[in-house]
DNA sequence: TCTGGGGTCCTAGGACCC
DNA sequence: TCTGGGGTCCTAGGACCC
């Protein structure tokens, strides 16, 4: 039979901190989101406490106080490396694979027999924690829905977990829609009000009322929950259609010029990734958030341009970038985050030139390659364009960052004996 | 006092056309 | 005096994921 597997790094970011750190292994361990505000990863040991998902962290100061939770910033410099080598290792065992974030990756794989297939799956997990450290689950079911209900089970079951199609639906009339891929807190209600409430419910509905009243997304749930694929491993990964750059500022901000100043950053970034991808782009947005708990909660929002002709010219693009915050910046208003966003991409050799093309934006400035060369010489941002203000008044913390173990010379691990 | 960032896909509704 | 409706395209925002 043909099987549709996951595989994921348990708890990555503090299995990837553990890793230069094995003191800490069987200590409780948390790493904190950008700007050190809420918990993105925790330890076994951590979950053990109760401690959730996404909690900001002065809700539990407290309790990494008395329970001596050690805390990590974010490092993904070092996150994204540790995955390329899982990855390459994972490359080796499991030819026909899907890279699906940082952490997981989708798989097919073929068996005769349960038994044979665990312990295929087994020595897989045994083979890359023996060679990149990092501790990780392997499960597969008929499709990548049910395979991710699979991958819970793995996580509280030694790491490995075969469900065949007796086994799902022996569970389906235990399982919650709301520990389903794909559902989530809104989509949860909304199922609950149509009266359904575990998969084996979703199943039993008809088609046609799943249709009318959670559209092509229900219909495909359904499917894949019932054993037919409708989403299908892909080898190759897709072209990236968007980036984003965006941060939290530190407090908040009522001076345009640090918001420019902001946006300038994010734009740097977005421009940088874009050029290094040899894309040219034709949307560029800016968006401005205030603070999700106050009374400017609406008072965000974004704004876009799309340029007849892609660009990757970020003098241009500064020059947009400037106007659309003219355009949506309220003085009023106290902004808590500022990101920007371009997509539609077209790779950058192919000159597209539209009918109605503004000469005006065909213009290219040899900044750009200086820029580049300042960058791949001296590290990312450097050398800055577009800034109105000395220091950087938006810019978030990140205090207890780990070394940077395999990206800096200067940070090596030292190996002592 | 203090609540992440980077993606994808889908949809509701406005603008526009005839 | 009477004042349409259906289709398409686009975009902002919603929902979800890790």
């Amino acid at each position: 039979m043909n099987y549709i597997g996951v595989i994921d790094c348990n708890n990555f970011f503090v299995s990837c901190e553990r890793l230069f750190r094995p003191d800490l292994v069987g200590k409780p361990v948390v790493v904190l989101s950008s700007n050190d505000g809420c918990v993105v990863a925790r330890s076994q040991e951590v979950k053990d406490m109760g401690v959730p998902m996404g909690v900001p962290i002065f809700q539990i100061k407290d309790m990494i106080k008395d329970k001596g939770i050690i805390t990590f910033s974010s490092h993904f410099a070092l996150y994204r490396d540790i995955s390329s080598r899982v990855f390459t290792v994972v490359k080796t065992l499991l030819p026909t694979r899907e890279i699906y974030s940082i952490d997981e990756a989708f798989f097919t794989i073929s068996a005769h027999s349960k038994a044979e297939l665990e312990a295929t799956l087994r020595a897989m997990k045994i083979e890359i924690e023996r060679q990149v450290g990092i501790p990780v689950s392997l499960a597969v079911a008929a499709t990548k829905t049910q395979a991710k209900y699979a991958n819970r089970l793995a996580k509280k079951s030694g790491g490995v977990t075969v469900l065949d199609p007796a086994d799902w639906e022996a569970l389906t009339p235990m399982i919650p829609l709301q520990n389903i891929w794909g559902v989530g807190g809104k989509l949860e209600m909304r199922y609950k009000n149509a009266g359904l409430v575990t998969v084996a419910d979703l199943i039993a509905c008809p088609k046609s009322r799943i249709a009318s009243m959670f559209g092509i997304v229900g219909v495909r749930l359904q499917a894949e929950l019932a054993g037919m694929p409708m989403y299908a491993v892909s080898e190759v990964h897709a072209p990236q259609k968007s980036i984003m750059s965006s941060r939290s500022f530190e407090k908040n901000v009522t001076e345009i010029a640090v918001v420019k100043d902001a946006v300038a950053y994010h734009l740097r970034q977005v421009v940088a990734e874009l050029r290094h991808l040899r894309l040219k782009t034709k949307n560029l947005s800016i968006f401005l958030g205030t603070s999700r708990h106050g009374d400017y909660l609406l008072r965000g929002g974004s704004l876009g341009v799309e340029n007849m002709t892609p660009t990757d010219d970020i003098v241009f693009l500064l020059k947009q970038a400037f106007a659309l915050v003219d355009r949506l910046y309220d003085a009023e208003v106290p902004y808590k985050k500022a990101g920007v966003y371009i997509s539609g991409f077209s790779p950058k050799t192919v000159i597209q030139q539209s009918l109605f093309t503004d000469t005006d934006e065909v213009t290219y400035s040899p900044i750009n390659d200086l820029l580049d060369g300042f960058n791949a010489r001296y590290g990312a941002d450097m050398v800055t364009i577009g800034t109105h203000t000395k220091e950087r008044k938006w810019q978030s913390k990140s205090e207890q960052k780990s070394p940077a173990y395999t990206t800096r010379w200067s940070d090596l691990a030292v190996v002592k004996t």
